[in-house]
DNA sequence: TTATACAGGACTAAAATGGTACTCAATTGA
DNA sequence: TCAATTGAGTACCATTTTAGTCCTGTATAA
């Protein structure tokens, strides 16, 4: 499936919640009620947020959390990132990868490559994009080249 | 992270396996020992492979895997479906997905934009490319355009 | 000083994943 | 027709990951 976890989901919908009204400051309780979702799970996600440097927070009354850049600054990658860790779809496609199977693989160097398309992908989509209702258009034509051209034509 | 699971990547080395010697029949013993991964393992992927259509399978002495079609004609983004199922980053990017949180979500509609955008990447990826040795080239520069400008500076 | 609200960590339940084993079915060829 | 080979199908178990909850501590504002 290649799917976001759920924890990860929340994360972008509790951000862009925070992104719609970033002058104010967000409770948990509160941001849990707008988006109906459990209120320890969403704490748990903000915290995870707040530790990835893409939120705020301030204790107390009238405390809460905010955007801790503006929401053009913050990436689909950043978010994915505080919650699941680097983008990568592979084991060597991380920076401390270390897969044994390097050497009988045969596959890794392309999907290297693949890895790095898409986490640029995520890295050109920003929180102000997924906020906004106005629909993002992404290239769904990818020239995608190589060395032999003749593959192209599948 | 976004990765792929285990056997999906398995998936991947066993195909470009067979890619490279796409004439003759392939064992799943002598595949395993190829690319150095347990046999029922692999066993087990193959079969999922077979039933997903990407190989067909011959049974008996002499027997074995193949290719269902040449290798420029298998998308990375079949393998990955044929493990995991069809790629979709969320709930709702699916065909039959039922999130009951789509009222109050509010990022649905352009996290379903980026689920199409990663899987015409995927989909633009064949076989035949992961097989090779030759790197692919990707575009790294997405240019991502937007409805409102306006909202890149929130 | 008190109510509010985040921080951190421990803990548990559930689900997905990965791996194994066993039995059945089909094909080849002696 | 029988035996060897090889895939098919299924059931099962162990491990890991994920999701969710709870509790205690700490900072801040009024």
């Amino acid at each position: 499936m290649l799917k976001l976890s759920r924890l990860t989901d929340y994360a972008a919908v509790v951000m862009a919640q925070i992104a719609r009204h970033s002058q104010a400051s967000h409770a948990a309780a509160e941001l849990a009620e707008a988006v109906q979702l459990p209120h320890p799970t969403v704490s748990k996600t903000l915290k995870m947020l707040v530790r990835a440097g893409l939120l705020v927070s301030q204790r107390g009354a009238q405390g809460g959390y905010r955007l801790a850049r503006p929401a053009s600054q913050i990436t689909a990658a950043d978010i994915i990132a505080a919650i699941e860790g680097p983008v990568a779809m592979t084991e060597c496609s991380q920076a401390e990868g270390d897969c044994e199977l390097v050497a009988t693989c045969g596959v890794a160097d392309n999907w290297q490559r693949v890895s790095l398309a898409m986490r640029t992908l995520l890295e050109s989509v920003t929180l102000a994009h997924l906020a906004d209702t106005a629909p993002i258009k992404l290239p769904v034509q990818l020239p995608i080249q190589t060395v032999s051209l003749s593959a192209a034509s599948a």
